[in-house]
DNA sequence: CCTTAGCACTCCCGAACCCAGAGTGCTACC
DNA sequence: GGTAGCACTCTGGGTTCGGGAGTGCTAAGG
């Protein structure tokens, strides 16, 4: 039977059926939801409507003569249908806004992200700073000599992210000609993206060596010790509320696996990118992680895009149990990824 | 009956059934100890000094006719009784090893210690880098001008550990300052600590404003933006192996309590210092958590000071279920202690 | 005096069992 | 198409019961 035949009241009927599930956590039959129905159908006719949408596959039955589940389609359709209905609460407005005084600095932003997801949603939050050395532009780079063979490199991109890294150098290279280094690099490479500048350097280094010779090899030197690409494997990953995923009662066995998942950095980066649309705003609703990662059984990904003005800085979502407040977490993942663009481009 | 009446016999059976009890995780009785038991003891002459050990304190009794379980006395005094003996496995030896090869940045190291610990331990790896402003002598400082009124400041000690902090200004401070205010501070208190700087500066900076003015007022800016502040809060905490914790048949309202604990961060900060002794090197075992803290149940704390020569940098511990391999993860945590000072020590 | 054997007693835990409640599908009727 | 009724099914909670493991005590033996 083919979806399209889902008309006002077999809507109203899954949401109801949905919204009821959610609250109680139990499948739900005919007969409780013939309760507290304005309509005041009756037990049968829910019933017939009932069959159409499991026939749907928009509903699931954990066994027979148990009530019906919502299964992962039936939660799709029903998140389409809610989206950019709901306008966020007083509440959490005020709980985000106390959060975010007072910072300026992308990370900070991120890491306090993480926090305020799970405390809004019953899941975890997630965020991560992106690893897009194509997007940001360089504002400064310093180098400073730590110890004999070691050097400490700071890069500062335009939108206030910084990123400092030791390096072990071959040779010793000293204070000065590191600070000439970095004078050169901030005076020709200043605006440039971190990903042409490194190219760009590749570049010269070939060409121009006889020139400059001196100041030519230590740049090189810092180039192979990597102070340009730190970039592509620093991304940071703040993650908080784990306790909040102990509720079902998962068989203890998942729920170590699942945990596990989260503390593979490594996989959550790769989890938000590969569904966090960086090049469209809104929020994204994934349902059904399961398909991908067995382990995820049961949670749904909500996540946005962070970005100050056009640079995509990271991503923030959250992870929770299928059963949760969708409105609710929608609402405020969108908020917060707007107030991220907001309280850090006015600030720059 | 008091404590000084334990004899050889009687601490064989006490250690017996401590490593029965973590083997099993089940209450252990006379019989079953008396099978393997090489001294071949009737079950009757061990019942009588289990008897004795629980009126000592060091056993007790889920209930009447059940096995017995080591109490928190026990566990210490079995701690104490077994200290100093082991060495650590070649197994772990060469995961630890191979986990910190290439690394000379001490904040990299605690992140991976976290982890290493979480793995050799079956519970969850924690590390703090420390906030021990008192301790860390400056090498370096930076300010870069980021925007109006935004500086970021970055901080190099002698242990090589690097923070950096946006500041937020009331006047708008051009680069030139921010560089002769840090060549100020680089040129006079390059070698001191963090906290005698802070001291120092304020009082010059009553008594010398007349003389530099201008220099001067832009270093009191960032002195009070919090450009030396930062060493007493930005101390990291690293966490992994969670998911090492679902274990035991906890009701799931204790587990979500830890997990809680576990995310505030503050409150794991407090913990190890409060614990580990960062004067003496030795390891510390701290058995009965659950005095100071309800909901660490069950959880016992392994940790160790982390330090660069004589130079506190924080510390790093497991914090697992009683039921643990205690010589193990002691040999574990001492060895990355060890490990800590001296690979730091000698890339300096 | 310490150790051992025997014995009666206690308590937990899992298996079997049963029953009420909730739900379903189907059929017949409006 | 919607509704009412009915026979059937499945789950989950409560109860009962017996085996197993363990204890404490007493009495006998080295």
């Amino acid at each position: 039977m083919p979806i399209s035949n889902i008309g006002s009241r077999e809507r109203e009927i899954l949401t109801a059926i949905i919204e009821t599930y959610i609250a109680t956590g139990e499948p739900v039959g005919s007969r409780t939801l013939a309760r507290g129905n304005k309509d005041r159908l009756s037990p049968a006719t829910i019933r017939n409507v009932m069959a159409d949408l499991a026939d749907a596959g928009l509903l699931e039955q954990p066994h027979t003569s148990a009530g019906r589940v919502p299964s992962p389609q039936g939660y799709r359709y029903y998140v389409e249908q809610l989206t950019g209905k709901a306008q966020i609460s007083q509440a959490d407005q005020d709980l985000i806004t106390n959060s975010f005084t007072g910072i300026g600095d992308p990370q900070e932003f991120l890491e306090r992200t993480s926090h305020v997801l799970s405390l809004i949603s019953r899941g975890v939050g997630v965020a991560i700073s992106s690893r897009s050395g194509e997007k940001n532009e360089l504002e400064h780079v310093y180098f400073s000599r730590l110890a004999s063979g070691k050097v400490l490199a700071v890069v500062v991109t335009k939108s206030g992210v910084v990123r400092d890294r030791v390096l072990r150098m071959d040779r010793d290279i000293p204070q000065a000609e590191l600070e000439s280094a970095a004078n050169y690099i901030n005076a020709n490479f200043q605006g440039w993206t971190i990903e042409s500048i490194r190219t760009e350097l590749a570049r010269r280094l070939e060409q121009e060596r006889s020139e400059y010779d001196r100041l030519m090899t230590s740049i090189e030197q810092l180039y192979r010790g990597g102070a340009l690409h730190q970039q592509d494997e620093q991304n940071t990953v703040y993650v908080e509320g784990v306790s909040n995923l102990i509720v079902s009662e998962e068989d203890r066995e998942r729920l170590r696996e699942m945990l596990r998942v989260l503390e593979e950095k490594q996989r959550i980066i790769e989890l938000l990118s590969s569904y966090v649309d960086t090049k469209q705003e809104a929020v994204r609703v994934v349902i059904g992680l399961e398909e991908r990662l067995p382990e995820m059984r049961n949670l749904v990904l909500i996540g946005a895009p962070a970005r100050v003005g056009e640079q995509v800085v990271g991503s923030l979502a959250v992870i929770g149990p299928t059963r949760m407040d969708y409105e609710h977490t929608i609402t405020a993942v969108s908020y917060i990824a707007q107030l991220f663009d907001k309280v850090l481009n006015e600030n720059q």
